[in-house]
DNA sequence: CGGATTTATTTTCCACGTAAACAATTTTTA
DNA sequence: TAAAAATTGTTTACGTGGAAAATAAATCCG
C-alpha cells in the first residue's frame, strides 16, 4: 500500500463554508460522493420501510423478485438478475429458496437446455397480491423528509439514474 | 405465511400508461419504490465508481471511514457508526483491521473506560491524503446519465433525505 | 463435422455485516 | 450506598451476497 510521509499530519480540512454534518458528526466533502450519500439513504429506506406498516411475511428483495417474475411471466433467470442487480449465483440460490416455498416454477426450455424460465405459481401470484399495499403502500413513511413535490423530482431523477425507461 | 386462494392465477397489472423497463424488463410499479430504486442506483455508483479511475488501495467503506475520523479526531466509535450506518459489531471488526493496519489508533478516555476515541495516525493521514482525488474526483463518471444540473438537484434531495445538514 | 469457444446456471468457499449474547464500566435509583 | 439499569464496545454464530471454479449445453470455426 503506498504511503507519502511527507504528508501532513493534521488532516487539511477542504475549504468551503460552514460544516457538513451526518448525525452531528462533520463529514465535509464525503456528503459530495454519490456513492456514499446513496448508501446512507438506500439504508434509511429500508430501515423506515421495516419501521412502518404490517410486516411482510418475505423479504424486501423477495417481493421485488417475485414483483418482476409476475410482470414477465416466462423470464429468463439470467435476465431477471441483469435487471435486479443480482449475480448469478445468489440468482440460483434465490430461485431456489422461493421455488421450495411454492411460489415460483422453473422450466427448462426445449430450445436451449442451459436456460431456466420463471413464473410465479397461484400461490406466488396470491402472495405479491396479497401485500402489494404492505409493500407498496409505505409512500408517506418512506418519503420522510420530502416535500410530495420534491419526492416527485427524487423519483424522477433515481429512476434516470437507474436507467428506468417508460415509454406510452 | 397467509395465502388467499381466490386470487386470480394471472396477476394483474396495474394500470398505467405504457410500460416500465429496466434492462428491458417490465418492473411496473417497482419504478415507485423507493428503497428499490436506491437500491439500484447504489449498485450501479458502486459500480461506476470501480470501474472508473485508479484503483483504491482499501475499500471505498474504509476510505469514508478514515476520512470521517479524519474530520473528527478523537470521535467517539459509537458516534461514529451512528453517522455512518454501521452497526457497532461490524464497527469493532472495521476499526481493528485498520488499526492493524497501522491507519488508525484507539484510545480509551480515562473519564470513560467504555468507550474508544478514534484518530488517524500519520499514515492514516497519508492515506486519505494521497488518494483523495482518486475517491473524490469521479463525479463525471458516478452522474453518467444526468446533466450538471440535475446531479446537483440529485445530490441537493439525496443530502436532504439522509439528513445531512449543513450550516455556515 | 469435431474441437474450441461461449453461454447459462450451479456449486463451493469466503467476506461482509448484523443479531444476540456477553463483558466492563458508568449512571441511575431506591 | 449498594443494587439495578443503562451504556459502550466485543465476541460468536449466522445469513446474505458474490468471486471463482465447475458443469452442461449451445454456437462458432477451421
Amino acid at each position: 500500500m503506498p504511503q507519502d510521509a511527507t504528508a501532513p499530519t493534521v488532516l487539511e480540512r477542504p475549504v468551503q463554508a460552514g460544516s457538513t454534518q451526518l448525525s452531528g458528526v462533520e463529514i465535509g466533502d464525503l456528503s459530495g460522493s454519490l456513492g456514499f450519500v446513496l448508501r446512507i439513504c438506500q439504508l434509511l429506506a429500508f430501515d423506515r420501510f421495516y419501521r412502518s406498516g404490517e410486516p411482510l411475511p418475505i423479504s424486501a428483495g423477495e417481493y421485488s423478485t417475485l414483483w418482476t417474475i409476475g410482470m414477465n411471466p416466462g423470464i429468463r433467470q439470467g435476465q431477471l438478475g441483469t435487471a435486479l442487480f443480482i449475480k448469478p449465483a445468489h440468482m440460483t440460490k434465490l430461485i431456489r429458496r422461493m421455488e421450495d416455498q411454492g411460489f415460483v416454477q422453473r422450466v427448462v426450455p426445449e430450445d436451449d437446455r442451459r436456460a431456466v424460465c420463471l413464473s410465479l405459481t397461484p400461490v406466488g401470484e396470491a402472495l405479491i397480491q396479497r401485500f402489494r399495499d404492505t409493500f407498496f403502500g409505505r409512500r408517506a413513511a418512506e418519503a420522510e423528509g420530502l416535500s410530495p413535490k420534491e419526492l416527485e423530482e427524487f423519483l424522477r431523477l433515481l429512476r434516470k439514474y437507474a436507467g428506468v425507461t417508460t415509454r406510452a
